[in-house]
RNA sequence: GGCGACAUGGCCAAGUGGUAAGGCAGAAGCCUGCAAAGCUUUUAUCCCCCAGUUCGAAUCUGGGUGUCGCCUCCA
């Protein structure tokens, strides 16, 4: 299988370190406000990667953290009267909801950064000791120019970050270039060598990843935004602390736009993910990020969503079969065209043509394939289980209808036998109101040769 | 200013040297009392512009135009 790699800006074959053991970071979010479409689509490309490989039968190890110590949290604390804990954990939950309606499967391991601050701690301390970082009033920093690949991962000329960067007023840096390992923090800080305080951004995801998953890891992978400064000073601590590569395989996500521009945060051009799901569910909201390639922007559009909705709409109602387990699919043409699509560096959209092709058969009752729909389209993350009613809501449905009908009937049973009654006795304006009544309950009728049968919408 | 990405039908999008996947929307037909779903057929002599390389280019090279991203927190 091949994945681009940012560090070399080229797409390369991937070979795990150990055997078929794969270890792969995602950097997750800080938790202190909603989720948007843009985080939707970093953790659901990264879902589909994590899910790929499994399929392909590596056995992966994904490492998700989550940042909870941050200043935009401390901020939210302080405005809202909560303690930091607080916040965090309250949108933690927000965020776990979120990724889990939008069928994103959870991470083999989700660090807390304050639960991590031995180990950055530990870094910081071998940093200072090597040469690669000072601490200058309470303030650690990593000396940037004393790591000579500074640079490699963004492809920035260091000289030109330098006339471009920003140096504060009255900074303690002895580089502009130089950027926090630790801050000092007397309020909400935590104890260390060097006072009270707290870890800087970057060190949170070296010290996470190194403590979960090793110092060298195969794949590392995040939203292009993170390429720098996050990624590029990741490298620069690990690699000076741990005097070993980091990372074999960087991975990057393009962004979510709306009218052009990026979806952020800070412009405040965004949607959340709850939002979105009001209207739209996970199966569409996936088909509409998975069918572009992972590294080109996205533009969202209602139109686009809609589109997607459509598609989406297709997939699930495919001819279902029982699912064949004893099916090999790897022996299909399906299969192979999938895989060969997949392994050119997640050509998902190249992968969905093959669902669509796989919906085609189904519908002309083409042996196993809906089989093999259902089993590729879950390595994408789609859901084909149909939503059920419980034997109460579909009471509570009927007593409904029967009402709007002004007729006493107990089941859906008898309400297809009236309605085929009145479809036999050509009375068409009784079997009209009886598929306009279920219909405004969300129930549709389909009528075939086979008789009548009865779904929800979706 | 530095670094980088992208430009394919009405919309979205794959395709990186051999003659344009797929989805949505549209059209026609089949099925149907109507509908829903489904099925069949159909929609780019052409891939931003110009020049070049080649037997042959959307695909490579050079130039141009346009759009976007990173360089500051950001998925």
């Amino acid at each position: 299988m091949k994945l681009h790699n940012t560090y070399t800006d080229k797409v390369e074959e991937f070979t795990p370190i150990d055997g078929n053991k794969v270890k792969m970071y995602v950097c997750g979010p800080t938790v202190y406000d909603y989720a948007h479409l843009g985080h939707a689509r970093c953790y659901i490309t990264w879902d589909v990667l994590y899910r790929y490989l499994k399929f392909k039968g590596y056995d992966v190890t994904y490492c998700r953290n989550v940042t909870d110590v941050d200043d935009k949290i401390l901020k939210k604390a302080e405005n809202e009267g909560k303690t930091p804990e607080e916040v965090s954990t309250f949108w933690y939950k927000s965020f776990t909801k979120s990724m889990e309606a939008l069928n994103n499967l959870k991470p083999d391991i989700e660090p807390f950064a304050t639960k991590t601050l031995g180990e950055m701690i530990s870094i910081v301390k071998d940093l200072i000791k090597n040469g690669y970082a000072y601490e200058a009033n309470g303030d650690v920093y990593f000396r940037v120019k004393n790591f000579k690949n500074y640079g490699m991962l963004s492809k920035q000329p260091i000289d030109q970050l330098e006339s471009g960067a920003r140096v504060e007023v009255g900074d303690l840096k002895e580089d502009p270039l130089d950027f926090a390992l630790w801050k000092k923090d007397e309020k909400f800080g935590y104890n260390s060598p060097w006072g009270v305080g707290r870890p800087g951004w970057h060190i949170e995801c070296s010290a996470m990843s190194r403590k979960h998953l090793g110092k060298t890891i195969d794949i590392h992978a995040g939203g292009a935004d993170l390429i720098f400064p996050h990624h590029e000073n990741e490298i620069a601590q690990s690699e000076c602390a741990n005097g070993c590569k980091f990372v074999n395989y960087w991975l990057h996500n393009g962004f979510v736009t709306i009218n052009k521009e990026k979806m952020s945060k800070s412009l405040g051009n965004f949607l959340t993910i709850d939002k979105v799901l009001e209207k739209y569910d996970s199966n569409t909201i996936r088909l509409f990020i998975l069918t572009n390639h992972y590294r080109m922007p996205v533009e969202f559009s209602e139109e686009s969503l809609n589109s997607a909705q459509a598609g989406a709409k297709r997939l699930l109602n495919a001819k279902s079969t029982p699912i064949d387990e004893a099916l090999d699919i790897t022996q299909t043409e399906e299969y192979k065209q999938f895989v060969e699509a997949m392994d050119d560096d997640l050509n998902t959209s190249k992968a969905l043509a093959v669902l669509f092709d796989l919906v085609n058969k189904a519908n002309k009752d083409e042996a196993g394939a809906y089989t093999l729909l259902v089993k590729l389209g879950e390595v994408l993350g789609f859901n084909f289980t149909k939503t059920e009613l419980s034997e109460d809501e579909l009471k509570e449905k009927i007593k409904a209808v029967s009402e709007d009908l002004d007729l006493e009937l107990n089941s859906m049973a008898e309400l297809i036998e009236l309605r085929q009654k009145s479809r036999a006795e050509k009375n068409w304006d009784m079997a009209d109101k009886i598929r306009m009544a279920l219909d405004k309950v969300g129930i549709i009728l389909k009528d075939s040769k086979d008789g009548t049968t009865w779904e929800l919408k979706h």
